[in-house]
RNA sequence: GGCGCGGUGGCAGAGUGGUUAUGCAGCGGACUGCAACUCCGUGUACGCCGGUUCGAUUCCGACCCGCGCCUCCA
């Protein structure tokens, strides 16, 4: 039994579907603005490997992601870019989904747009409005009366008295309450725009998400996830709005990644200190970058560094070193360490608990290959492949993992030469002159592997 | 100020009322021409103070420290 931990409730709980045997889950996704960074690279990953489980225990899974594809960001960087913004939309929708490719996340089923569901929106709005929850202002925008609905703050474990009293934002004249958020903002002159019943304007960030959801997953569903700072306000506006309209329970399980961190400070977009995907791509290969993702637990906080990353890439070179040069066997039934994968698992999906099997495997691998013992080594690989494909892990080709590289450094072919020129310096036991081969290779970032078979090669 | 999360060995990071996390780094040994890879061995780690208990890192309370949200942000 899957056991999963809800920001609703502050605790672990089983996961009872709504439909037995079928999840279906809503992310809140990318505003397509810039290129994706670390933090969506977070969310991204970790979605996809709850994902990845909840297939992998038997469960028919509709993923459903959003794109934020019209903002105010999107539309001022538009604005200071010259360009349209939905070829702006466009570009970054595009790039985002190479990151994703690059970092092995699987496509969700679902990829709505906002601007794909304008009439799903203005359709809630109006039923807001029919219902009492929510009010034209004078000025075109139209806001949710906060105070009209019975638990606003049940997410964040806020009070509504405390957010009004503290709110600092320029408390708005036209606004009922402090508290009240826009569902729809009246266009300024020349903005784009859409039509409606109050006048031209755009959605207010939340209403999509409650729109998009319900429409593709039905008034209530089983999950829904995004990033850490999506809690407050979006994810409780959204339950605000959802259930408002539709009069029924919006989610049963809420599920919020950690933050990542740099230099012990949050990497956000404010804060100007976020390393987009491809930037850190550059440096380290994308495994390497799931991998640091994937060893920590998805909740939990990770801090960005150089010498982290360089400490996954150690490990993982560790876990494909156990497969190289090995087989994976056929079918392999389940064996003692897919039931203490699953278990950890089972545990709000405690990936780093499952890591460990992982390693376990690598270390009796390597113990069966130190005794001979290949076909068993070979069905065990077959078992670490598959554990490792459950996280989205070690499904490469191990020398192509290995010789994988920035595109710098010798070729593979100029490699094999010097290794020839070494094995034959060796032969005729000229160590000096094999020593320096070595050597040289090592400056060039290429590391040697000698063994009874020959000798293999790996980038550094 | 309000709400929430966390403090584990040199570092990263799980977990548990009494028994090995795991990985990286280090050290010793094996293998090797020498290395690398791999294997074997190796570290009285659980913020502080009380309490409960036969026994607490693990439960309870106080305290100290760090972090997040409360404003656009994944």
């Amino acid at each position: 039994m899957i056991q999963l931990y809800n920001t609703l409730t502050q605790r672990k709980e089983p996961l009872k579907t709504l439909e037995p045997g079928k999840v279906r889950m809503y992310v809140c996704g990318m505003t397509v603005y810039d290129f994706c960074h670390l933090g969506h690279a977070r969310v991204l990953v970790a979605f996809d490997v709850i994902t990845r489980y909840l297939r992998h225990s038997g469960y028919d899974v509709t993923y459903v992601r959003n794109i934020t594809d019209v903002d105010d960001k999107i539309l001022r960087r538009a604005d200071e870019n010259g360009e349209a913004f939905t070829a702006l939309t466009e570009r970054m929708i595009e790039a985002m989904h190479e990151d994703e490719r690059s970092l092995g996340v699987i496509a969700p089923d679902q990829e709505p747009r906002a601007t794909g569901h304008m009439d799903d929106m203005l359709r809630m709005i109006q039923t807001l409005i029919e219902k009492g929850f929510a009010y034209a202002a004078d000025n075109g925008d139209v806001y949710f009366a906060v105070e009209q609905f019975n638990g606003y703050g049940k997410l964040s474990k806020k009070k509504l008295d405390d957010l009004i009293a503290g709110a600092r934002v320029d408390v708005s004249e036209v606004k009922r309450s402090p508290a009240d958020f826009a569902l729809w903002k009246a266009a300024k002159s020349g903005e784009v725009s859409w039509p409606s019943p109050w006048g031209d304007g755009r959605p207010g960030w939340h209403i999509e998400c409650s729109a998009m959801s319900t429409c593709c997953l039905g008034n209530t569903f089983d999950i829904h996830g995004g990033g850490p700072d999506l809690l407050f306000p979006h994810h409780e506006n959204e339950i605000a709005q959802s259930e408002a309209a539709t009069g029924q329970p919006f989610v049963n399980y809420w599920m919020h990644a950690g933050a990542v961190r740099v230099n012990k400070e949050k990497m956000s977009k404010s804060l100007g200190n976020f390393f987009t995907i491809r930037e850190i791509l550059e440096k380290y290969p994308a495994e390497v970058v799931r991998y640091f993702l994937v060893s920590s637990h998805y909740r939990s906080q990770v801090d960005y560094s150089e010498e982290n990353l360089a400490e996954a890439s150690s490990t993982l070179t560790r876990l494909y070193q156990a497969l190289r040069g090995l087989t994976p066997a056929a079918d392999v039934p389940e064996t003692d360490y897919d039931a203490r994968f699953q278990a950890a698992m089972d545990d709000d999906f405690n990936t780093a608990g499952a890591n460990t099997v992982l390693h376990a495997l690598a270390s009796e691998i390597n113990r069966l290959r130190r005794d001979g013992e290949e076909a068993e080594a070979s069905r065990l690989a077959a078992v670490l492949v598959r554990l490792g494909g459950v996280l989205g892990l070690l499904q490469q080709d191990p020398e192509a993992y290995f010789q994988s590289g920035s595109g710098e450094g010798p070729s593979a072919e100029e490699i094999e030469q010097q290794i020839e020129a070494r094995a034959e310096a060796r032969r005729n036991r000229d160590f000096a002159e094999a020593d320096r081969i070595r050597d040289t290779l090592a400056e060039q970032g290429v590391i040697l592997d000698d063994s009874r078979e020959g000798t293999s090669w790996r980038r550094a």
